[in-house]
RNA sequence: GGGGGAUUUCCCGAGCGGCCAAAGGGGGCAGACUGUAAAUCUGUUGUCACUGACUUCGGUGGUCCGAAUCCACCAUCCCCCA
């Protein structure tokens, strides 16, 4: 069966301070695996504090892949993620290991669980373009161009969302494939990874929102200021690059130029990374390959060891399942 | 002690006699997302038996066909002169 040969992966997803890498690392103990991250941010050197980036303790010596793995203006982005991540999950199979991927990107997770997928780059002079016709002309403009050449993406993209409808239209001017038919080709693929994705899941939402506050506390504690300020020097914030997208950092600024208090600067970051949250957990709700384990039981929070059981006796009846 | 200004729905904040359950923003809640994603965008947010009804705009009592909007008093806060 074409399923033998697929790779087997463990996949831990969840949002933001759900405690994912404590237990990626825990089952990568348990397992023999090593720790692929799935992780917009982490993979970027220096920002560490702020994306909350597993210390060198916290590994307790699993190797993990995909973090540090690039400058802040490096162009890296989901092509880069799915290749990279492609590439090192082959390496971990190879090495007879159970390939772990942990992180939150959804994204990033989604499309790689899909495999190669054409090729397209990413045309900056293109999507300048189009990002300043919108300005001019309007983001109403700008959609209807994009119902003139694929109405069916047009429909499903909302007009004010002119991020989405630049891509559209990119695809669509360098493969001359609308972007709908673009993803029904892609959909067609058949994954080349046996994933389990397992969801870190905190029935009361407060419960996340609290880990989420405390978390922030510590990073400001653990010196985030100082990271933050030194990536500036860096000019990490100048240009309109991934890195600088970050939460954690760019909260940070409207202190260190002493428009906001520390107060309130700290409150919008808790605030900003509470909506992240909750915007990942609409994202994986949504995805049916999503397994989620309970965090919490009756009221308390579970054991690290508890959880982890779970995880693998699942991870095990997945295998047989498939 | 005297004079002036405030008090609006979870927060900030518009409204200054009917078109006001009350702009806008924030937050909350829900959702979308196929190579820029820790980004971007959408919907919703007084209550209910929800194309209608009911209760709201510091409190009480008035004026008026009709008040968050006008008047009186009370409460709290701010500013100015003593």
């Amino acid at each position: 069966m074409a399923t033998e040969q697929k790779i087997k992966i463990l996949a831990v997803v969840g949002p933001t301070a759900s405690g994912k890498t404590a237990i990626s690392v825990e089952l990568a103990k348990r397992l023999g695996g090593e720790v692929v991250s799935c992780d917009s941010m982490q993979v970027y050197r220096r920002m560490n504090i702020g994306t909350a980036k597993p210390t060198k303790e916290e590994t307790c010596g699993i190797a993990h892949h995909l973090i540090d793995a690039v400058e802040p203006d490096a162009p890296f982005s989901c092509a880069e993620y799915v290749v990279a991540a492609g590439e090192a999950v082959k390496g971990i199979s190879e090495r007879g290991k159970l390939p772990i991927l942990c992180g939150g990107t959804g994204l990033y997770l989604d499309r790689f669980l899909c495999g190669e997928m054409e090729e397209t780059h990413a045309d900056e002079n293109l999507r300048s373009s189009l990002f300043d016709f919108a300005e001019k002309e309007g983001a109403e403009a700008l959609h209807a161009r994009l119902r003139e050449v694929d109405p069916e993406s047009a429909d499903a993209i909302h007009p004010n969302n002119v991020k989405r409808v630049v891509r559209a239209l990119e695809i669509y001017e360098q493969t001359g494939i609308p972007k709908s038919e673009f993803d029904r080709r892609s959909q067609a693929v058949e994954s080349p990874y046996d994933a389990v994705v397992i969801g870190l899941h905190y029935p009361r939402r407060e419960v996340l929102y609290d880990r989420i506050n405390r978390r922030v506390d510590m990073m400001l504690a653990d010196g985030l200021l100082e990271e933050t300020k030194k990536l500036l020097e860096e000019g990490v914030f100048d240009v309109n690059l991934t890195a600088a997208q970050a939460i954690g950092y760019k909260e940070l600024l409207g202190y260190l130029d002493g428009r906001e208090t520390l107060t309130e600067a700290t409150e919008n970051l808790k605030t900003a990374t509470r909506r992240y949250a909750k915007r990942q957990l609409t994202w994986f709700s949504a995805k049916p390959y999503v397994e989620w384990v309970e965090m919490e039981q009756g009221g308390t929070l579970r054991s690290l060891d508890e959880v982890c059981e779970e995880i693998i006796s699942r991870f095990q009846r997945g295998e047989a399942g498939v």
